[in-house]
DNA sequence: CCACTTACTTCCATTTTGCAAGTGACTAGA
DNA sequence: TCTAGTCACTTGCAAAATGGAAGTAAGTGG
């Protein structure tokens, strides 16, 4: 990253577009999933690798960085010796969350067999 | 369409997330924006095309098919000399609005200088 | 006939993905 | 001390997806 990158948090726009902005940012098939489970209370690395989706460790440390570098998830370090890392969501990252409820409301509509909000909770508990 | 094209919407899932489900029809930087512009009376090849984010061509027609065959869009002949089509959304695909507005709404509150809904409506009537 | 339009398709170099394997730092046990 | 194991990644590489430009098919209008 030189200097002329980190003045501005995002590269120059496709448009002003709202819509375009954002799929800039989470437009692809994981980044998503990545604030899905940062949502429900997946911190570490290994965590977020062991969804069901098993995405790839070359993929998921890709989106974590690009996630840090548009300031929608924040990297941590929880344990000093051996140094272990957790990542959350900032507040703008966690404003995502209306956006993941209505697809997920979407989802269960027009998707037979998607999990409903509740299933996910309490899958997350087992 | 046949009777086996329909029984499968789709092929087989990554998980019965519905997160993840979504995304396997519109995760990606183009789909989203095709499905804006029909949300916003573009319904012709030519209109899609001309959006300021400039899909390459390409691109667009494979969106209106997969589109279509996951049962968003439906394709039909508006002209019979010379033969032309137009796009529009099916039900499943205006069903889609919501998330659309979420994602504004965040467009709007985090990333500065993005049009907000009235803007687009203005700028559409152009 | 020629120019022009719409709605695409084809070609191809570049970029991104996805899988497997490897690395570095450290811990815990024999 | 040697070995195995964990976590958090990185690297290598084949395959797939993207993006830009050019081409094509079917027409219209002059």
């Amino acid at each position: 990253m030189s200097n002329n990158d980190e003045n501005k948090g995002e590269a120059c726009h496709r448009s002003r577009c709202p819509v375009s902005c954002l799929l800039e940012l989470i437009g692809d098939k994981w980044t998503l999933l990545v604030v899905r489970d940062l949502l429900f209370d997946k911190h570490t690395f290994k965590e977020l690798q062991s969804s069901p989706e098993k995405i790839p460790t070359n993929i998921l440390a890709d989106r974590l960085k690009r996630l840090e570098h548009s300031g929608l998830v924040r990297r941590e370090q929880y344990q000093e010796r051996p140094k272990r890392y957790a990542y959350h969501l900032t507040e703008k990252g966690q404003d995502l969350n209306p956006v993941m409820e209505s697809m997920i409301l979407w989802s269960n509509k027009h998707i037979p067999e998607t999990y409903k909000l509740e299933d996910i909770l309490n899958l997350g508990s087992e």
